[in-house]
DNA sequence: GAATAAAAATACCGATTGGTATATTTTTGA
DNA sequence: TCAAAAATATACCAATCGGTATTTTTATTC
């Protein structure tokens, strides 16, 4: 990895927290500058301008994300518990999450539909992704038989992906887990009462 | 009302739509100018800063979001019917959602969190609010005999604002109704389900 | 270790930001 | 209708915005 490739990875690294808790579009040159350590030459050597860093960021967030839950999956030998895992996922690292300035997803989804017009591909193509990775565990349930095989994955894979944001978003404004630990507590109770045969 | 009370009047109702499709902080004293026809020394004849027009714009969409939904309940004689009326409202104005720019709590609990901290406080407020009426409707099918008595209120009404907030956001990506429907759906089939007797 | 190439720092640019002091116009009340 | 007061417009301000040309420093390669 040559210098610039480095320098170019630190600094994606380091602005992608702040660009997830200020806002993309919100986030200055000067924070930039601040939080790396290196000045406005040394960025703009290695990007062409903001919104490239800022895309750059916004990946690497969202692909943080899915590496953190696919560890958190990565012991379940299960499709049920590959489902429980998810849900304890949220349980464990709801506080991480809301002090790093929340979902990376949301941030960006609710930022990006009229101020970074170039960003909302890539959002979109994240809650897609998001939206197959339950219904993925909900397909391998039900063709290993430990699923019900009447249920409708895509169905539950949206239901399970709206209320975890929404639980997110009202336990991030509350300031407090009880609101999100309702929500993944619901959706126990449907995993074992529709889902699991 | 005085001609200082009408004008800034109508600089909120202007601004309010501007505040929620770009954002707070995104959006420009240039902006307020070209989209009420008025001059900053207008606006600032008439409010103290940026924040103010911010804030009462915020409560003139948040309020207008209860009164619509309000409106929408007005006809329903039960509380099976307020709440088949709460998921109807959703789906027949999603469309008018999305074209405002989104959910105005969702907005600007978003931004609020690290940028807005003044605003803080009156997201949280309409949050429960909009928690409460979901209970209240609950309660009352309850109290009259229309809903089963040994469900949670609260826990019920928790579910519902993440379920709805997380379809709508899930919807506004995707820029198609569908997801927000199928979490209504879902929705109309736990009151049905679960929730009436 | 010197020459060269690459990366980073410095110093600057015009445009835009939120905000204000002052001048002008428009309401308003006698 | 005519002053006084209130409301609006004009003209400006310093600070910050994203971005760039140029110089200096640091890596790299022979």
């Amino acid at each position: 990895m040559s210098k610039a490739e480095k320098t170019r990875q630190y600094i994606i690294e380091k602005t992608a927290p702040l660009f997830n808790r200020k806002g993309y579009s919100a986030t200055s040159l000067h924070d930039m500058v601040e939080t790396t350590g290196l000045t406005k030459g040394s960025i703009y050597g290695n990007f062409r301008d903001k919104e490239e860093v800022a895309l750059e960021a916004y990946g690497y967030n969202s692909r943080r994300l899915v590496q953190q839950v696919a560890e958190a999956l990565a012991h379940a030998d299960s499709a049920y518990g590959r489902l429980v895992a998810f849900i304890g996922f949220y349980r464990a690292s709801w506080q991480a999450i809301a002090e790093s300035g929340g979902c990376p997803l949301m941030n960006a989804a609710v930022e990006s539909d009229d101020l970074l017009p170039f960003m909302q591909p890539h959002v979109g193509r994240s809650f897609l992704l998001w939206k197959r990775k339950f219904a993925e565990i909900l397909e391998e349930g039900i063709a290993n038989g430990e699923f019900k095989n009447d249920i409708s994955p895509e169905k539950y894979a949206v239901t399970f992906v709206a209320m975890l944001e929404g639980g997110i978003l009202l336990s991030k404004v509350a300031g407090d887990s009880s609101d999100l630990f309702t929500v993944l507590d619901r959706m126990k109770d449907v995993v074992d009462r529709e889902i699991r045969k």
